[in-house]
DNA sequence: ATTAAAATTTAGGCAAACCTAATAATTTAA
DNA sequence: TTAAATTATTAGGTTTGCCTAAATTTTAAT
């Protein structure tokens, strides 16, 4: 295939998205050992390759001090994130995957290059606002819907809502979550919280759950 | 991602689906020659790659003979043609693609990895047996169907049938096929055959079409 | 059967993206 | 406020997959 300007190699896209999310996180700029986690490489290698995304005004780097996507490294970047949670959104919906075994295969399918192609799925999907895991999608020209939601271990007695997203997407902590019926949309009263391990009774489809802190700072709720 | 044995690099998937492609056409070995002009690199590169699939068994290659699949790189390449084949119908039926237009996104979507995702989209067509370029898609079990088809180009007057293939799927080719309306499943009848120039003169859809030798010798028939 | 032409392979390089080890800058703590 | 610890960068390698140019082998033509 033949390569455009504005065209990155995957390994390019996954800096870009990388230093997205850690933005989303911390407030701060995002450091290399950061990115050396996230991205599972050596800090040599993450410098190396900030260098060259700087170079194409893609971040501003300072050296020592970390990285921060321009605008257009935000661009592109969301351009990426949408293409990821709209593949997992299809996954789930037409391809009867579950929402603990699409984050591998889009974590391939989000560097296929063809506008038509995700425009379609797209408009299949009937321009859907989040993905299995309660994210949003970014829209065709980079908007992103910034929900209230918060933390379930933020909550207090008495606070009730529902669950709109999961934190921690991994298969084992989603595994997890379908053992016990808890998914996007279940609606919750927390009963209580204990004061010395901040373990949850929350009532949720009408029977009662005991949630680890741990478990709760992985939940994002709306409440009510 | 994690690779496992018998993962190949994207290069290498391009060249085993490049030699199993020459195979076909040719029933003599496929020489490095052929390889490069197929796969836009430089003889040099060939000879490389061809050593490098020769060491994990995939070909079987004489110097300055060229390279045949063995059964272990025929199952391979037959397992990214089957992808390849099954996202172009993919692209078609789900996601509004002109037959034109699939090749280019499916020569990307062939080389991700997951069994799951490409069983669930062959499910989701109907475990189908051609491609739109009429083309047979290889089963799980990298059976490939092989059909009593010809060229249009060796018919004679007096013969009937259904365009079953094209050869070339080229754009450009598909295109010109769309402004006159021929398709796969278009019924057909030789009606002359100018001996100087092999001109044809062909009932399709009740008019009559002019067709040249190149056109003719670029369209797969069963004759009825 | 020789030789010229064509095809193929070998040798030596290059860029991307990773690595380790050594060095330098920043941060933390005494 | 300095020294130690942490973090980041540089320097120098490796592998993959490409390249050009030179050498070799095969094929074709006289």
């Amino acid at each position: 295939m033949f390569y455009i300007d504005f065209m990155f190699t995957q390994s390019e896209e996954n800096y870009l998205k990388a230093i997205f999310h850690l933005q989303q996180e911390g407030e701060d700029g995002v450091t290399t050992s950061k990115l050396s986690e996230q991205l599972q490489a050596k800090a040599a290698s993450v410098t190396e390759m900030v260098k060259k995304l700087a170079e194409k005004k893609l971040v501003d780097y300072q050296k020592y001090y970390g990285v921060r996507l321009t605008e257009s490294g935000r661009k592109q970047a969301l351009n990426i994130v949408r293409k990821h949670r709209l593949w997992e959104l299809f996954l789930v919906e037409h391809l009867d995957f579950n929402w603990d075994e699409v984050h591998e295969v889009a974590e391939q399918l989000e560097h296929i290059k063809s506008e038509k192609l995700i425009d379609s799925i797209d408009k299949l999907l009937g321009y859907p606002k989040n993905d299995p895991h309660g994210d949003p999608i970014p829209d065709k020209n980079g908007h992103l819907e910034k929900k209230n939601k918060s933390l379930l271990s933020k909550c207090n007695i008495g606070d009730s809502g529902v669950i709109v997203g999961v934190k921690d997407t991994s298969p084992s902590f989603l595994q997890y979550l379908d053992k016990q019926h808890i998914a996007i949309g279940t609606k919750f009263m927390i009963q209580h919280k204990e004061p010395f391990d901040d373990l949850l009774d929350v009532e949720m489809n009408t029977k009662l759950f005991k949630i680890s802190h741990k478990m709760a700072s992985n939940l994002y709720v709306e409440t009510t």
